[in-house]
DNA sequence: TCTGGGGTCCTAGGACCC
DNA sequence: TCTGGGGTCCTAGGACCC
């Protein structure tokens, strides 16, 4: 028999804010919420000291990222708008969010799990999954602990990540990916947590079907409407009634899933599938009257977009648009083209096309660039004429003339 | 007090080809 | 004149995740 497989699931403790108390100790213990686009930077005043923005003030339609669990504790989540968290808690402080740092931290913290286990698949800026099962010692019992082996390994994985950023991290060790994603958050925040088959039933059925990383809004309610709360009684359907109501793959990955069962691989590497840039305007723009406005808009994001996929080494064949309505309906349109390309004139007049597509008689407060297809173009062949012009601001004018925002439907 | 930005994967219909 | 399957590509939308 097949040894047993040791996953570990490892996931930064509310990574951008902390990252930021290690940059503002001072703010250690508060409410802070780490989000919205504009400046709301921290002033240093003439003793020294720093004066934060709070939430009280703010106006716009900015989300939470991250909060602090202080802030947590007042009712204020990640995706919660800004305005929300304020009713809530008024006087946390308002950080903006600083991507190149909490990168920064994120090499960190992976650099560190490598030095121990370094067969590690990315999940993102603060979480990974890491396979242990080569690692010296994982399956070594200790004393009467049969996991003590995989246990002291998970204990000097969180120190090293301690150790080389300050920050704490909360570990999910089990058979699989599926059961280590859960049992991270189990004892979260600074936590371990190991798993094996035999806790199946008394651990993991008692949870809400939502922890299961698949089951998000709309599968949970459908579950909730059908009377299945926690993971137990998700696993005390049988499958065939489950793929009546969710289709047979669905179906049976619920089944599956509510046994623990999954047998996916840590994948160490892979290859980017799509690019995109895309803003919500501060407030909601029209085709017509904000015609100047939406169009510059436009033109920078495709500037964007071919300045990512060049500075990253790829082109993308499918170049496509996405527009979020005032009434927060969403559209796309794609279009692929003869053959991949990064290069800033070729994808603004394929958006353009894209763009004639969609009625544009309501309001628009979402506007997205997108290249997908991705391909890393031969070397030294680029796939279209290599004009450089992630840097031109003016680019646009030597694109053709496109009739942009004009309403086109009925 | 309406809901960010960056992704992945899946489904489903139609076109087109053999 | 009607009837096929199967396979692949393209497009649109949606669920879900961090």
């Amino acid at each position: 028999m097949a040894a047993r497989r040791w996953i570990a699931h490892l996931d930064m403790d509310a990574f951008y804010a902390s990252v930021e108390l290690l940059r503002y100790p001072e703010l250690v213990g508060q409410p802070v919420v780490i989000g919205g686009g504009r400046r709301h930077q921290p002033e240093r005043l003439a003793d020294g000291t720093r004066r934060f923005a709070t939430l009280r003030h703010y106006t716009g339609r900015g989300v939470v990222t991250t909060a602090t669990y202080a802030a947590r504790d007042h009712g204020v989540h990640s995706g919660m708008g800004l305005m929300k968290a304020a009713a809530r808690c008024p006087d946390a402080v308002l950080l903006p969010v600083d991507f190149d740092e909490y990168r920064r931290y994120s090499r960190l913290f992976k650099a560190a799990v490598a030095e121990i286990a370094p067969v590690i698949e990315d999940r993102g800026i603060d979480e990974i999954y890491i396979d242990l099962g080569d690692v010296p010692g994982v399956h070594d019992a200790v004393g009467h602990d049969a996991c003590g082996g995989v246990r002291a390994i998970a204990q000097e994985i969180r120190n090293n990540v301690k150790c080389a950023t300050g920050l704490s991290c909360s570990i999910g060790v089990t058979p699989n990916k599926l059961l280590a994603k859960i049992a991270s958050e189990l004892d979260k925040p600074d936590g371990l947590t190991i798993l094996t088959e035999a806790d199946i039933a008394q651990r993991l059925w008692p949870l809400p079907v939502r922890r299961i990383n698949g089951i998000g809004p709309k599968a949970g309610a459908k579950l909730q409407a059908l009377g299945i709360a926690t993971i137990g009684e998700l696993a005390a359907c049988a499958p065939d009634w489950l793929a009546a109501h969710f289709g047979r793959a669905y179906g049976r990955w619920l089944h599956d899933a509510a046994h623990g069962r999954d047998e996916r691989p840590v994948v160490t590497h892979s290859e980017p599938v799509s690019m995109s840039r895309e803003t919500t305007f501060e407030r909601d723009l029209h085709a017509v009257r904000d015609r100047a406005e939406l169009t510059r808009i436009f033109t920078r994001l495709a500037e964007q977009l071919a300045a990512d996929l060049q500075r990253k080494g790829y082109a993308g064949r499918t170049i496509g648009i996405k527009l979020r309505f005032d009434d927060f309906r969403t559209v796309t349109r794609d279009l692929t083209l003869a053959a991949p390309t990064a290069d800033f004139a070729a994808i603004r007049q394929a958006a353009g096309l894209c763009l004639k597509r969609v009625d544009l008689s309501r309001r628009l407060r979402l506007l997205g660039v997108r290249a997908g297809s991705l391909v890393r173009p031969a070397s030294g062949s680029p796939a279209a004429p290599a004009m450089p012009s992630g840097a031109h601001p003016d680019a646009a004018a030597s694109a053709p003339e496109l009739p942009l925002f004009e309403p086109a439907g009925p």
